[in-house]
DNA sequence: TATGAATGAGTTTTCATTCAT
DNA sequence: TATGAATGAAAACTCATTCAT
């Protein structure tokens, strides 16, 4: 009496998740070079062989990671870009990037210790290019009707900034006050 | 004619000058696990004997790298903070923070890829209390001359923003625009 | 209404002979070393355990496909020596090599690529004396027959010959014009 | 006092040749695949890492082994091909090629090994086109000029037979009566 | 009987560090 | 002081075999 289809592949699924996890967690702890997978699975509690039966690579493991997570993050920044661009958008916008931040800070952290790898540079761009263009499109009209004096700059500025916020709350998230700053970010480029 | 006991020094600081330079590079360029110290003697043209002379690990070069740099920044830093602190030296200290980053990127790069590590961590919070210190005081002052609601937090947010700037600016130097955004960054804190 | 024994035993044995030749296939494409049992078992279409259920280890697997097949075509050749030893019972001789090789190039190519080990060298040793000395003997009294200088040479020639043809076609079996080299050899050591 | 760059060089080179031979031995008795790096350095007397000190992976120093040798032999045969071909370079040539094979017996049971790899068997191809053209040029001629009922076919056999030789000699070394064979190879191919 | 998840010993490979010269 | 050959511990990865179901 085997185990049913659906019996595995409910096993895998878990497992794949599980091992993810914990892959985050290592990776994030002590970086993806300075981690081990003898590491990573003794956190997931399984043999090193096994992570290779979920996985083809170190390298696979990581794309997955931060793939997976950038993937869905992005997925409800465009979903939000695509309605009509008021400030309230504008500042759910913000929302939305401290909250996702807030929930899964370890990936966040994985990716900003990654972001400056050429190749996962590369994938970013190709990936995310359609988010870009909207950001532009959405943000030069609100700014423009702002009266900003350049509008391309004051979104630099704007990207710069939530930058500043993500990469100051991984560095210290028990201390940073993310929720003002959010208010911060909302009072200085939405408006009261 | 034996060289002096001094010229002997003379060559032996300029060479582990030399040495820390060609590690940065090496360091900044594979990231500091990715990179080998095969790598960084043949930068520095010497052999991997050699660099054991100079310094006691890997890990030595790399703490010597951060700490070094930091430490000179600082000194500037602290030196301008001791002014008295009008907004023509706040304006400073922001250009002063912008004229180092482009100086010294990768030193900077270097510091923010480590900057997770415990270790990291744990050497620049003794080291630079007196620099955090006088940086809360003088901004605290500054900030409630300003009115602003919560000044703590109006610190935070600079320092936040600043984080963004270095980081924004060391993920793409050729394309971000760091000079207006110094500019906007002094324009929104110090105002005109 | 249940299987009965008999039913049982003949799917186990189609069922053993479906792995063999799986495993061949495998194995003479990629080497057996190179070869995994999880493809052997995926080309049989059965799970990694059950080839347990029909074979203790690879190693016996390999042993069963050199052994069986090398048996078969060594009793046709026995059959075939124990007839009285004309030129055509030579000529078939040489005829039924090729024509097992280009039957079974698979068990051929694996068994030429085992044929160093140690272990497959002393089983082959030992269970072939009988048909190596019959081959001696007729080929003995066939080349003295003929006159030949120095009969035991020329079996080792003729030998020496016919592995040339089966290592040649192995190896190119596409463009190795075996059938016009058969010719040859029939011409060559029976004569017309 | 450090060694002198010609020592260095010394050095290298007899341990290269030192890690060869240790290779070469290691691969044809137990066989590429079989044999490990461990196994290699533990017969060259070295650590396993200062093999890749020398070679930058298991597969280069395969190929390597198997590159060098061709190479070697194949100018030998070349330089013999470019002489005016009567009956006494063919003996040469066939005498060249068994002297060569007793001298390496190794070589060439790795190369014969590996010479089913479709890596293998791609480079040489695009290796020893000059050479493969010669022999079919001189030998279409020969054995034209002697009448032969298929020029071709007779190269084809030539070489099958050649390989025969080849493989029943490295298959037993000791018992193969390998000078008389290449005697009567002469005999078959060359004439009296 | 049948499955494929799971193991663990073994393999190739890397690289900071040491050392003979 | 200076070299780079040499080491060895640890990393990534493979795969025959076992085992819970």
């Amino acid at each position: 009496m085997p185990r049913t289809q659906e019996q595995f592949e409910a096993i895998r699924l878990e497992r794949r998740e599980h091992i993810l996890q914990s892959a985050l967690k290592v990776f994030a702890e002590d970086g993806y070079h300075n981690a081990s997978i003898s590491k990573v699975s003794k956190e997931a509690g399984i043999s090193k062989g096994l992570m290779y039966n979920y996985f083809e690579s170190k390298e696979e493991l990581l794309q997955t990671l931060i793939g997976n997570y950038l993937d869905e993050e992005n997925a409800k920044v465009v979903a939000l870009l695509k309605q009509p661009f008021t400030d309230e958008v504008f500042a759910d916008l913000i929302r939305l990037s401290v909250e996702v931040l807030k929930k899964n800070p370890l990936q966040w952290k994985l990716y900003m210790d990654m972001a400056n790898r050429p190749e996962v540079r590369e994938i970013m761009q190709d990936r995310y290019v359609e988010s870009q263009l909207l950001w532009v499109e959405k943000l030069t009209a609100f700014f423009t009707q702002r009266n900003a004096e350049d509008p391309m700059m004051e979104i630099q500025f704007f990207a710069s900034t939530m930058t500043g916020l993500k990469v100051s709350y991984l560095m210290d998230p028990v201390n940073f006050p993310i929720d003002e700053m959010e208010k911060r970010m909302i009072k200085l480029f939405v408006g009261r």
